[in-house]
DNA sequence: CGAGGTTACTTTACGTCGTAAGGAGTCGCA
DNA sequence: TGCGACTCCTTACGACGTAAAGTAACCTCG
């Protein structure tokens, strides 16, 4: 499921994303938890089980129902909205360009792909409608303040933090991904592939005549770690290789005015 | 909602990919649908309803119920296996290198663009698990039949292949969420965003001070296309400018070997 | 030609979800 | 002291995927 930001009220989302709200005393019960305590349970959720967690399960974690969130949090999109801006509080809002702006710009990258490792639901978010709360800035601040200095002008370094960025997101959805679907089938990579290449191989015997070049692609594949399963070292060598092709590219852009 | 490929059984779901199954006589009633019948229906419903479509959705267009569909097919997981490679089936098997590989790998990037557009229930499918189709493995083969006689060595190929895959597909999200948003929403891109940053600006006043790298990347700003909506502009911007870099990385690969 | 088995499709039902509606209890302030 | 605002609960609704069981159509074999 892709959750679509920011369908609610806009003033109302906004308050909560820069926590406009004032704390005045108020009649009534003292409330008994707080928007953010909310999205901490939520994100708890998430990160055990994935996107689709329900409100019911974030009210149980908190002793609550589902409803007492209503109270705090006009519905599961805004919440959403709100763990993924709360969760990328996590990440750094500088990064030292004293050796360059290539070895910052990977050190943003590995942070970004390991954020998402962390908190995977994060990548179904839908990326469309900028969710625009303060540490979503603050993170691509972050990279423009790596970025800018290069002196590229504005309309190349858009393209590029757009490239970074799906790089970055594509590479870590597909580990994400990998885990996820390993979880909820209970099945390893490996029992998975091989019971389907086992399938395929037995169904559609030449393969490898009907499709030549994949079958080039396929050779000089090594593992970069042993213990970690076959999807996974995939992606770790994919993410390599494409980052170095990508910042090969700004390199050449950066060089030549 | 992100869908997880492959979960079934392994045996049923390579066979209904690549249409193993053999149509013999048989007893009881004449089958009134397909494979293909369904397989097409879900994605006319998909393209216009988005991944949320419903069994219920898709039955009824072909005049039956949601249950009738479970004689044809395992389950819904499968069914967008299927619609998946269906969908694939749309792009071109070969692309000329006549005029070199750079001009053919642009020409496959715009294809993927224009396709994801024209379904972008697509890129919601998980891309950890390949669902190993006969028209997913031609796209790929396509690809790389453009990118192995540059002579790199498959470890640096797939790296680009990856990178490419991801940046096509994050490109085409954006603007493909955008457009799901707005529909979903009812909102043009111009209303939504007025509406948060008027309450952003009142709310957060010193928003550029806060942060200035953002706000000198905003600068040098121009629509490509008048006609276009604002995200879809940013994002046809980013994906030319983004695509040109990353070329231009793959470029110095295979200049020095 | 008629019985029996197999198949296509329907109806009904279950457990899940987000959340609307209304009510019970709690507290600040007049 | 009581009004009104507030938190949180219970109940309920309509959506979803799909399991289970029933009905009717059709082929095959006696």
């Amino acid at each position: 499921m892709v959750v679509y930001a920011g369908q609610g009220d806009p003033r109302r989302s906004i308050e909560l994303l820069w926590r406009a709200s004032v704390a005045e005393q108020r009649p009534g019960p003292k409330p008994g938890l707080s928007v953010d305590t909310i999205v901490d349970a939520a994100i708890e959720v998430a990160d055990e089980q994935g996107m689709a967690f329900s409100m019911r399960a974030v009210g149980e974690r908190l002793g609550r129902t589902a409803m007492a969130l209503y109270t705090y949090v006009p519905g599961k999109n805004e919440l959403v909205d709100l763990m993924y801006d709360r969760a990328m509080a996590e990440l750094p809002a500088t990064y030292s360009t004293e050796d360059g702006w290539r070895p910052a710009v990977t050190r943003w990258a590995h942070d970004m792909w390991e954020f998402y490792g962390r908190h995977p639901w994060m990548l179904q978010v839908s990326q469309a409608r900028p969710v625009l709360g303060p540490h979503e800035f603050a993170v691509i601040e972050a990279l423009a303040a790596i970025l800018v200095p290069t002196g590229l002008p504005g309309r190349e370094l858009r393209g590029i933090v757009g490239a970074l960025h799906y790089f970055v997101r594509g590479a870590a959805q597909t580990v994400a991904e990998a885990r996820a679907a390993g979880r909820a089938t209970g099945e390893g990579d490996e029992e998975w592939w091989y019971a389907r290449s086992a399938v395929l191989a037995e169904l559609e015997p030449d393969l490898d005549k009907k499709f030549p070049m994949l079958h080039l692609l396929e050779n000089d594949r090594e593992p970069i770690d042993p213990e970690l399963p076959y999807l996974e070292n995939d992606a770790v060598e994919n993410f390599r290789g494409g980052l170095k092709v990508l910042l090969d590219g700004v390199e050449g852009a950066v060089a030549k005015p």
